[in-house]
DNA sequence: TTAGCAAATGAATCTGCCA
DNA sequence: ATGGCAGATTCATTTGCTA
């Protein structure tokens, strides 16, 4: 459907719809330009969709299309809103005062998201999902939990998640070649949702179809999907994309658990973990150069400070250094490479 | 300080904090006892400061700390709050009213989180914090974005974090060794806080005291700390953990200048200085742009004059440019950037 | 054809000092 | 307050060009 999710959503009947995915306007709130250290200009978003005068504006708009929402969920139909820092606690927080009820707060870990050119900031590594009921009696709803848990490794599927962003050929483009949708989510997100909390023939709506990510995961596992879009361009474009889409057969609808790399440890958490105490004295392996370990985790060689590799590669006058390596522990059994450390760590973190 | 944090905190002065951690109360809403599936009891958080009797009582008391926090927090002071999916939406809504700007919301990723027994949601492995200025013209706020790469196999730290819970002999023990707190907080996530957002000798604010976590990773990473707490017992506890909490030594705590805060050297000053001669050729480090250096620490190419940074900006036909990293002087041993004048200059100077 | 290197890019509330 | 300007700042991937 093509129109503002509230009016279009007012022509479904009630407790019709199965499962719904939300992904809202995240009321950025943007000054200026931001360049990357290149000089080169971060493409923003800056549509006209995502500007909202004030908070209280953009919470009347939250208030309206989840009350719509509410009315065509089923008693046991349940809701996933994803958002920002920006905008998700005014949404959670409005989400509990219509009286639903949050099952989980889950996180999507980006496995490369943009980093903060600035440096005044962490990297904004993740986004903010929502997973709730109409209410705290809403005993009855989907959640395929034996299935999640054998198709990973036997383990609970935790509230984290670790996933790439949507780049290559899964974005959309345009004519020029550009990204047609500023913000088009991966596939395997909205995968994980409905094989989690979904079954074949269920019926999901999306109210902000966008690029129509949630229309073609629901045709590849053979959900129905209804999707409001406000934008003609979007809403054609997504239709396209779907009807491209080739749909499982029914008895492969569950997703293989991904692989794991191994997991990569900064040498913080060895100080923090408490095998290195902050001014413990590391050596090379012919000892001939000492550091001071200090307790951020980086290294100190007098009044020269960097991380383990930068200040093994100074040591050595090399451009480049394994820093795991090539600084070592002294103990009465010798010398030992931190690495080993790392090891121990490693074996004590089997999720990270 | 024991007794009401809002009481307490009046009797602080204006301005008078530099960094805040709150762990405030969650708002459970459990209903009946929950048990593992061999039936055993799980020890929930049902103690009675957990319970309010409605979102609008969690708001009011939510408001009132934090306003009392914000009168004494310095102009660029931060603050920190943790809390799970019952109260951080609603946290954080109110400090975005209260004109609070947040920097980031960073999630604990817990290493070893407790199962959901029931089989009915994602285990919930994490907790949010939500880290804060006063409001968005505090941009002198501390963080220490070059230490914290530096311990972190030099890469930006992200906004997911991965740390085990507290347990072992770090949790606190009553008489009957049982745990003292419900939710004592891990050192190394307040580490990590402090390491990253406050400065030696800073007055870190704990409305929340509990079991005084806060107060013994202060005290050992040579912070000062304010501690309020309701409960006479936690109290006693906290006095009794910290002050058998060995400080750190000084030199193992100071982070390291970030780069950003040297002190800034005109490019005249390394002319004065006989490190570059006036009419001395630039070039870039591909050699595509010559320029000569004159007497008044200006660049001319041809009978273009400006400075290190115009006029790299202008040979790339960019908007900004760093001269200092640009431009480079020709010798045998090969090319080398200026910014090595400028660091032989710097070492040459009084400490500040 | 392929390997290697350069360029592009992703929901971003992204500087600080001095005149 | 505001303007001007020195100068500090990026990670994981994918795409595309060149040898």
């Amino acid at each position: 459907m093509v129109g503002d999710c509230v009016a279009e959503l007012a022509k479904l009947p009630d407790a019709s719809v199965d499962l719904v995915f939300a992904d809202p306007p995240y009321n950025l709130q943007l000054e200026g330009a931001l360049t990357r250290p290149d000089q080169s200009l971060v493409d923003a978003v800056d549509d006209d969709w995502d500007k909202f005068a004030s908070f209280e504006a953009y919470d009347h708009f939250t208030r309206a299309w989840l009350l719509s929402c509410r009315r065509v969920m089923k008693p046991n139909a349940t809701l996933w809103v994803i958002g920002s820092y920006h905008n998700i606690f005014r949404v959670g927080a409005i989400l509990q005062d219509l009286g639903f009820w949050i099952l989980n707060d889950v996180v999507w870990r980006k496995a490369n998201p943009m980093p903060n050119f600035r440096g005044r900031r962490f990297t904004n590594a993740h986004e903010t999902m929502i997973w709730a009921t109409k209410g705290p009696d809403a005993k009855g709803y989907t959640f395929h939990y034996d299935a999640l848990k054998a198709g990973n490794e036997d383990l609970q599927v935790r509230s984290d998640w670790y996933l790439p962003l949507c780049t290559g050929g899964e974005r959309l483009k345009d004519g020029d070649g550009k990204k047609l949708h500023p913000t088009q989510k991966p596939e395997a997100l909205l995968a994980r949702i409905m094989m989690s909390s979904s079954n074949p023939g269920d019926v999901v709506l999306d109210p902000f179809f966008g690029s129509g990510t949630t229309g073609a995961v629901a045709r590849r596992f053979g959900r129905s999907f209804i999707g409001v879009e406000r934008e003609r361009a979007y809403a054609d474009a997504a239709l396209a994309r779907i009807a491209a889409v080739e749909p499982l057969p029914a008895d492969a609808l569950l997703a293989p658990p991904e692989k794991r790399s191994e997991p990569r440890i900064p040498f913080m958490s060895v100080v923090e973990a408490g095998l290195l105490a902050p001014g413990a004295v590391l050596c090379d392996e012919r000892r001939r150069f000492e550091a001071v370990v200090r307790a951020d985790g980086s290294l100190a060689m007098g009044k020269l400070i960097g991380s383990i590799h930068k200040m093994g590669a100074l040591a050595q006058g090399l451009p480049a250094c394994n820093g795991w390596t090539f600084w070592h522990t002294a103990s009465k059994a010798g010398l030992e490479p931190i690495d080993a450390l790392r090891k121990t760590l490693r074996a004590t973190m089997p999720a990270a």
